[in-house]
RNA sequence: GGGCCCGUAGCUCAGCUAGGAUAGAGCGCCGGCCUUCUAAGCCGGAGGUCCCGGGUUCAAAUCCCGGCGGGCCCGCCA
């Protein structure tokens, strides 16, 4: 194992690790622990206290050596090295100092010499991957949900990209389920009109499929109270009557917006007998690929054009639109069920055809491979409903096949959001028990929590939601205000890169496993952790640069570098590369940002309080313009991977 | 009823996987710094029963058990 010289931080903790080792040597007969000294190195809670520490009284535990034998050894090993400027023991811990004439020299070197691939992890090897995001239905334009989940497939899709390998990006069009025909057959009553100029195609189809949910939600709901009011059940009464003035109120809400329609909906669904039996004729006419039924596809079309325009907006791109009507017609889905019944997993479920996994998710081995949480409970999954119509996860399965397949994928990443865990890990056994092991093994499900705003609750159905649309509008509105209010001008477009940025960050600041409270108010923060920031430190450092001109050839004084804030800013630039990689592997965008932030606000320090393009000292400037182009690159490559963007004024 | 996730400063969040050094940021609040590389910046201050109760340990925000509070799932919806 050589060195990295792209990776300087895991660079020193190899040597490090090395140093450990070679001090236990016939001293400790854990051969276990030995092998594993490097993650035994910790970053000590404050840098007071060192760059890097090594918990002794752990060691010592560990091999059943005494502190008192130990402590010489470890100090006299790491003090050997070249990069240790000096060691000290506290509390039990060995602090190592790290000597930055020789670490900043490393540190620099490799980023000079990687330009702005500083940063891609060494010795990966290249794979091809696919990411599925977004896949919002397309009866309703995209809400701050669905801009979570393509917040969070973008960063995916980037950070692969960043680390070399090959990604393909899939939105998958569901056309095919109850939610679309719900939209086509109120479309339909309306007499397919044209989309009002004024209004976007998905903000305006959102509202038609709302009142139609709504509208025959509320019939049914009259037959119920029709019904409870000749039992004496009181408070079921209560219940429907409750439910009924809720969802009078939300028709009323969507009426306000278009009126006309929402009268001639009521008026034109009333008149359908069983409204519900007619969208279920919707649904099966369309999955025949019956031609009277097509006008169901051009409206998922429209909305799609609506939420496209979003995407350019939100900056975030699509390679492939998948329509799930397109596996229906073509056979795929067929196919998946003809393969089911051949299954020995096969079985009628209340007269159903369906696949049954107890035998699947018995094996505890196999539930780990598949990540199927250990006492999660696996219903039998259905594959078609009695009308031989088929369901959600049984097309999904089709689709899976179809994203390895065509992309030669290793791995899929499916980014949906927590509520789906349960299909998620049906559709993997599903795989698993259709002879897909491969497959299943490779399906990953990114999931993420849902989004809340204080005092709404947010359903599609309802047309009660918060469009990404709007908060962009917003937040644009707001970046414009702060501009004014500081004399300066801004155009539209600079102001939605700003908008955007600040979102993605705010996004992705958070982990994906908590739930995200998005109050408009604050979303836009423009101080510190925030994008702008990010934004604002690259744009400072940009500007010294280019007062500078060239970039040193050499001739660093690193003598200069054992010194605050340099020490600190090389140390954070040194862990760049290291951070990537373990983001990576965890999947959190959240340690990724934290970084950024940290590193931005030392370079922050650093600028305020030394002169770096004015510096005097030939030997010095260009140390400190090494720095700077250092902080540079790592600032733009981390905005590159959270899909911010990249401005060179603000 | 069962399962999963979350609960840390007024607010939004790190830290918990592998227990240890005075529990960290940002926003908001109070107070400083612009004839010098962009002040969307920098410096300082106040602010915490780490949801509660047990247990393990020399040591628990972190591990275990039991509660409480919030979210989600358990559909011939997606």
């Amino acid at each position: 194992m050589g060195t990295q010289l792209g990776n300087p931080f895991a660079d020193l903790k190899r040597s490090v690790g090395a140093a450990l080792s070679k001090a236990l040597e016939g001293l400790c007969l854990n051969a276990e622990l030995s092998d594993d000294l490097e993650s035994l190195i910790e970053e000590p809670p404050r840098r007071e206290f060192g760059d890097l520490s090594v918990p002794a009284t752990r060691i010592s535990k560990l091999c059943d050596v005494s502190l008192d034998e130990l402590l010489p050894r470890l100090m006299e090993s790491l003090k050997g090295l070249e990069v240790v400027e000096r060691v000290e023991v506290v509390g039990g811990y060995v602090n190592i100092f790290v000597n930055y004439s020789v670490f900043g020299a490393r540190v620099l070197n490799s980023i000079l010499t990687s330009g702005l691939r500083y940063g891609v992890p060494e010795g990966l090897k290249s794979e091809r991957v696919v990411v599925e995001y977004i896949s919002a239905n397309p009866v309703h334009p995209l809400h701050v949900g669905s801009g979570r989940n393509a917040v969070l497939g973008d960063f995916l899709y980037r950070l692969h990209k960043f680390v070399g390998n090959e990604v393909q990006r899939r939105y998958y069009v569901n056309d095919v389920g109850l939610q679309s025909a719900y939209l086509a057959y109120g479309y339909f009553k309306l007499g397919l009109p044209s989309i009002p100029p004024h209004m976007k195609p998905d903000h305006y189809l959102g509202l038609i499929y709302a009142a139609t949910t709504t509208i025959i939600d509320i019939m049914r709901l009259k037959k119920a109270l029709s019904r409870a009011e000749g039992s004496s059940d009181l408070s079921r009464l209560n219940e429907i009557r409750g439910e009924l003035d809720s969802l009078i109120g939300d028709l009323a809400r969507i009426a306000d917006a278009i009126p006309n329609e929402v009268s001639v909906l009521s008026e034109r669904i009333a008149s359908d007998e069983d409204p519900e039996s007619k969208v279920m004729e919707v649904l099966r006419g369309y999955e025949r690929g019956d031609k009277n039924f097509m006008f169901a596809r051009e409206v998922c079309n429209k909305v799609l054009e609506g939420i496209q325009e979003t995407l350019n907006k939100l900056n975030v791109g699509m390679d492939v639109w998948d329509w799930e009507s397109d596996l229906v017609w073509g056979g795929e889905v067929d196919y998946v069920v003809e393969k089911a019944l051949e299954s020995k997993y096969y079985r009628l479920h209340k007269g159903a055809p369906a696949l049954f996994f107890d035998d699947l998710t018995n094996d505890p081995l196999l539930r780990e491979r598949l990540k199927v949480p250990k006492s999660l409970e696996i219903p039998p999954l259905i594959l078609r409903r009695s009308d031989g119509s088929t369901l959600y996860t049984t097309r999904d399965i089709a689709y899976t096949l179809k994203k390895f397949k065509e992309f030669s994928a290793a791995k899929v990443i499916n980014v949906i959001a927590v509520e789906q865990t349960l299909s998620q890990a049906q559709l993997r056994l599903a795989l698993q028990a259709l002879g897909f092991p491969k497959e299943a093994e490779n399906l990953i499900h990114y999931s993420y929590e849902m989004v809340n705003l204080p005092g709404t609750s947010m359903s599609g159905r309802r047309g009660r939601y918060v469009t990404v649309d709007e908060l962009l509008n917003k937040l644009v509105e707001m970046v414009k205000t702060i501009m004014s209010e500081r004399d300066a001008e801004i155009s539209g477009d600079q102001a939605l890169k700003i908008a955007r940025s600040a979102v993605k960050y705010m996004i992705l600041s958070v982990s994906p496993s908590k739930t995200l409270v998005l109050d408009l108010k604050k979303a836009l923060d423009l101080k510190q952790n925030s994008g702008p920031y990010i934004q604002y430190t690259y744009v400072r450092a940009k500007s010294v640069l280019e007062k500078v001109g060239v970039l040193p050839q050499g001739g660093l004084d690193l003598s200069k570098a054992n010194k605050e804030p340099l020490k600190t800013l090389l140390f954070e630039l040194s862990k760049f590369p290291e951070v990537v990689a373990e983001v990576l592997v965890s999947g959190q965008p959240e340690d990724l940002v934290a970084y950024a932030n940290n590193l931005a606000t030392i370079f922050n320090k650093f600028y305020d309080v030394e002169p770096i393009a004015k510096e005097p000292d030939e030997g010095y400037r260009a140390l400190k313009v090494a720095i700077t182009y250092g902080a540079s690159v790592v600032l733009r490559n981390f905005m590159e991977i959270a899909g911010m963007d990249v401005l060179d004024r603000m």
